[in-house]
DNA sequence: TCGTTTTTCTAGAACGATTTAGAAGAACGA
DNA sequence: TCGTTCTTCTAAATCGTTCTAGAAAAACGA
């Protein structure tokens, strides 16, 4: 049963291996005959196709795109957001019978090639949410590989499906400021906090380029506001109800959190309410993403078109039909029970 | 930059190409000096390692295990009992530096081997919920890829991590007869009512071994008991909620509703919620799986422990100390809020 | 009937690495 | 000093395909 290759089968039918080959391949290259005895005899010998690394390397095509996650692999499965991009581009995937390989990034044994980058037989690959300059990226750009990215890189030849992060936060900070808040608590992922208390950050410490600008685009929208940037940990219910948690708890109470992802608007969601707080009473509360639970809690966010992002990634990658390599997703203002007026003192 | 192989390398320092490939794979197959002579070379020249797909034909290792996944992939991901299972698996993959490959299921052509499953470059295979007798098992087998599955298989040297869902449902069954129910309905997966309506099921159509498993614990623990089963569609939280609410308007309500997963009850409790209808009071309700928004939204259900389900599967897939293929995880009745005493009529 | 095109098949060279067996020289013990 | 063992490196075979040319036969058009 082992060591049945394309050649064995060959010798059995009394054919050249090419012509196997073709019998798997390009059906259209032999006769019909033909074909159903070479078929046969395989399935006779318990060929099982033609082996996929050898096609692999002979043809240069994988058959796989590649998935990079920020944080633990394990991790991005946490957030329905991230699981929504996977989904979109599953789908896409599938439709040009394409496998996604779902690549850890954590080991950084770059040299010794150990890595799972550097060892993933892809075609191409999508870079989600991860910080600009990782290592991980030059790896993937050195092995030449073409990639999309869930952020709008600097250069301005890299391909990216993205949102104006920027606009979007400030359609939310505007809102917020007709409200009349000033006193606003911005909650972010940060792998600082994570596992220890929750910090305060400064701009420049937030590392990720996306919830950099949603920061910008918060703080342009409300020029006369306070923004407070705090941390419970990595993008997690439980992170955003630690740093919900913590500030509630100060003496220097905020009228308003706006989580940077919907999972920490929520877990601050749960801080509130163990507190007795309304949310768009006590206190306001918005989130960023519009995932499923956003509706079912109340919560205003910022919708983001997650599983298209996802789609439209894959569509880059596998669709030669696409032309548009860089694309600007549209989002929307959604507002919900969370948020209400800044209470008057 | 393109076309820069180790040959190229090795012609470069003046060694043989084995020299760089031991420079890569076996440093101490070699001096230090040499070897960083060559990592310098390399770098200087953009070569970015050996080619992966040349490498796992040589070697023999793809560096990867695939995940087979029922129904559409981008489906997979709406279950965090499914995200759960792949988290523990990520998991250890992390620990072996090994990618996960997420191979979509749909295509039928199998003799063609345009079949993701077939094309796939895998060491090993997770099966997660495939139904038996699917057709990818079957080219798996052919293949010689190890796999292992989370149903409980009928041959006896097929690899598994699964629960005793028999078991599992009787417990269940015995708490709801003791509180007196005996008109049940159990909401399932299926294909057929997928974008339709409900319909209603004998045990033979239900299709999946674990369902049906379960069914028949049930109908153990309550052999007084009607057992209707009743399914929306797909699993998830909208089928669940056809289901319940076909059956919730018909005139034949009955007084528990049993969901062979939590996101089915969840869909579910919607469908009572809407009727104004208060779970373990006016009708009882019990999940399968004890995801996270069980424990939020009060749902008694069955706890089964599947991020260590997840792991035992990569475990036994990847780590040769590994020793038992056969695995029968624990499993907890946990009584909430949303079950109580049928109504005396 | 004769050239031309089409169909069907093949030989042999890649693809880019790893592996096996072994050579050359250095280091070692007695 | 001599045989033995290490260390360091190499030559050549091999992994299992697909691809590029092109050959042989069949079909075609005039």
């Amino acid at each position: 049963m082992a060591g049945v290759t394309l050649k064995t089968v060959a010798k059995a039918v009394g054919v050249s291996p090419s012509t196997v080959s073709n019998a798997y391949n390009k059906p259209d290259q032999l006769s019909t005959a033909l074909r159903e005895r070479i078929l046969a005899t395989a399935q006779e010998l318990g060929y099982a196709g033609p082996d996929a690394s050898a096609r692999a390397l002979r043809s240069g095509k994988a058959g796989a795109v590649g998935v990079l996650f920020t944080d633990k692999l394990a991790y991005a499965f946490s957030d329905p957001y991230a699981v929504g991009f996977l989904a979109g581009l599953a789908e896409v995937a599938e439709e040009f019978a394409t496998s996604l390989l779902l690549m850890p990034l954590s080991s950084t044994d770059i040299a010794g090639g150990s890595n799972a980058v550097q060892q993933a037989a892809i075609d191409a690959a999508a870079i989600f949410c991860v910080p600009g300059g990782h290592p991980a990226l030059e790896i993937l750009a050195n092995r030449g590989i073409p990639a999309v990215s869930t952020d709008r890189g600097d250069h301005p030849d890299l391909s990216w499906v993205a949102i104006d992060e920027v606009e979007a936060a400030a359609q939310l900070g505007e809102h917020l400021a007709r409200l009349g808040h000033r006193e606003v608590v911005v909650l972010v992922d940060n792998a600082q906090a994570a596992g220890g208390r929750p910090v305060e950050l400064t701009l420049d410490e937030v590392g990720y380029t996306d919830c950099e600008l949603r920061i910008q685009g918060l703080q342009k929208a409300m020029p006369d506001a306070r923004l407070r940037i705090v941390s419970g940990g990595h993008n997690a219910f439980a992170s955003g109800m630690k740093g919900a948690e913590y500030v509630l708890d100060s003496q220097d109470r905020p009228t308003a959190i706006v989580g940077l992802s919907d999972v920490q608007a929520l877990g601050a969601l749960e801080a509130m309410k163990v507190r007795g707080l309304t949310p768009g009473r006590d206190l306001t509360l918005a989130g960023f993403d519009d995932i499923p639970a956003a509706a079912a809690a109340g919560l205003t966010t910022v919708r983001q078109p997650i599983k298209d992002k996802g789609r439209a990634v894959g569509r880059i990658l596998l669709d030669p039909a696409a032309t548009d390599r860089q694309l600007l997703m549209p989002t929307q203002l959604i507002v919900r029970s969370s948020s209400g007026p800044a209470p008057k003192h």
